[in-house]
DNA sequence: CGAATGTGCAACCGTTGGGTTGCACTGACC
DNA sequence: GGTCAGTGCAACCCAACGGTTGCACATTCG
């Protein structure tokens, strides 16, 4: 009970943890990506592109050019997106809980954009997991058949 | 809309995907990942070493040695945690659904066991999409220099 | 055979969660 | 200053989920 470790359940108070910047806990990570909606909210948000930024609407001029890679809003979203614009909100606040999303206020918008990098490291994690697993059972594997030499 | 595809929702009708073996969907695992008994289960099963297999109760005798690492059965992992041995069935159904998990039927017990290799390669999955992301990101940022630039 | 252990199915309950609608608010633009 | 796009909060609905209880069925052991 001592290798892998991935919920926060035997966790101590946690009482000096400031939020310091990404994972909150891996499964609200998990539960994050749990949904198939907030999967194509991430992937509208990882190649958000520039010149397809603010998508239709926009009618009197190109407006956001310049800081074109600055993210989407949760209405431009909304746009590419089968659900309205309050579900785009919400999927967005629990990805932000879990470290999946950072947003940055610009004008009177709120843009968003994907953490690649909290996603690999969720990746990293689960890897060495597994590693563990596997490594244990080997070692059962090796001192079943040892029993079973005698 | 075409590097990282871990969703099966633009996925084709899939006709001649036979149930080869391992994971069904990513966000069946992930959905599976993400709540605490099922980690608890997880790792009650990751280190299920040999001697504590049937734990408390038989006794009758050692019954169970030969093949030790077989596994825990639902009950046994009732018994380890603090709910109910349907709840555990319910969470091994999801986790076995979901490819994180493998039972075999021995007597009139069923012997689950956990496969890290899904994890492991769960994990590998979600490193890639992270890194594709971080990359596009990466793009972006330098068109948008050019631009400056130019 | 009878008793015990283990499993599976089904009903039921409380809570969570995805989604919508509606409204109030604030910042930008004419 | 008035209007318009965009956001945020709150209420509400319905489906899914975690969990329990209860019972019926199989299988092993005395």
């Amino acid at each position: 009970m001592s290798s892998a470790t991935p919920p926060g359940s035997a966790a101590p108070p946690d009482p000096g943890t400031p939020p310091a910047s990404g994972t909150a806990s891996p499964v609200a990570a998990f539960a994050a990506l749990a949904d198939e909606t907030r999967w194509a909210v991430l992937q509208a948000l990882a190649d958000a592109g520039p010149g397809s930024a603010a998508g239709a609407g926009a009618p009197g001029g190109g407006a956001d050019a310049g800081t074109s890679a600055a993210g989407l809003t949760a209405s431009a979203l909304a746009d590419r997106l089968p659900v309205t614009r309050q579900a785009i909100a919400k999927h967005l606040a629990v990805l932000e809980a879990a470290g999946l999303v950072e947003s940055r206020i610009v004008g009177r918008e709120r843009r968003y954009r994907a953490l690649g990098a909290e996603l690999t490291a969720l990746g990293r994690r689960l890897e060495r997991i597994g590693d563990a697993w596997e490594a244990r059972l080997g070692r059962i594997a090796a001192i079943a058949k040892e029993l079973e030499r005698g």
